[in-house]
DNA sequence: AAGTAGTTGCAAACAATTTGCATTTGTATT
DNA sequence: AATACAAATGCAAATTGTTTGCAACTACTT
């Protein structure tokens, strides 16, 4: 767990001023471990702590564009983040949604693969890499 | 270019009726190459033909489920969709959104690799592997 | 040629996200 | 510690992408 100092430097770095909601959020977040969307966020922290959903949702843009928490690209219906840290992937299942990460697969060496296939590009700021299918609790039936 | 006849036979494989808005989009997603989303399908087909928005998205649904098409996770605001032919992968230009295409690159070992790594998982149905950078001219400014 | 299930178009409903604006609140400055 | 200003918040309303309900229509079977 983090100290609030923490934050409020996480905040100070990033340019963005330290308001409670954001604190708030951004606790929750480092806290949450899984990825979650604008409006998960706003059920478990709004509606105690009168959080409008508005703020959630420019909160998170702010902290993305900083670098804070970083979108993850799963097949749902709304934008779902997750703190940035620690590289690491997804293994989702298609029906019942549950998940698992991994990492330390070398995807580093698969970029650069790329990279040489391709003319046009010649940096990647960022990937995705994740997989999708059936756990083994949903597979059995 | 395919023949007619061709788009029909999917379609019938598939257990879809052949109608005139599904062989259209069918046809133009065969031979765009890039993903595409439904509402710029219907902005390239509908309005000279006639095809309703609403018919599009429920024809990629249905060659979704039917395995014709397949989503593409690219980090937009919509849904969008590419004709599913040979495996391949997508370097965006977070900038301009300009798309190169790669494949061959081992992922398959990855997620081998990646599910040695998980517990609760054995299968893997499909998965995404895009990469997100400038492209050169993007990069040059 | 007729019957039927599947398909289409239109309007309306929904859901997620964004925008406009007046009010409030951090934080730098005095 | 008081002030000033830009930035952030909350509320309402607007947008945007997608889905649903339903009556009319059409591809395909017999």
């Amino acid at each position: 767990m983090k100290a609030k100092q923490d934050f409020n430097q996480i905040l100070r770095t990033a340019g963005l001023k330290c308001t409670p909601p954001r604190l708030a959020v951004l606790a929750f977040l480092a806290s949450g471990g899984h990825y979650i969307s604008a409006q998960e966020i706003h059920e478990k922290l709004g509606k105690k702590k009168g959080l409008d959903l508005v703020t959630v949702y420019r909160t998170l843009a702010s902290f993305e564009k900083a670098g804070i928490i970083k979108r993850v690209d799963v097949r749902k219906d709304a934008i779902y983040y997750e703190y940035n840290e620690g590289h690491h992937h997804h293994i989702i299942c298609t029906k019942c949604d549950k998940v698992a990460e991994f990492s330390n697969t070398g995807d580093e060496a698969l970029i650069e693969k790329a990279l040489k296939q391709v003319k046009g590009f010649s940096s990647i700021s960022h990937h995705s890499f994740d997989l999708f299918g059936l756990c083994d609790t949903c597979a059995k039936k």
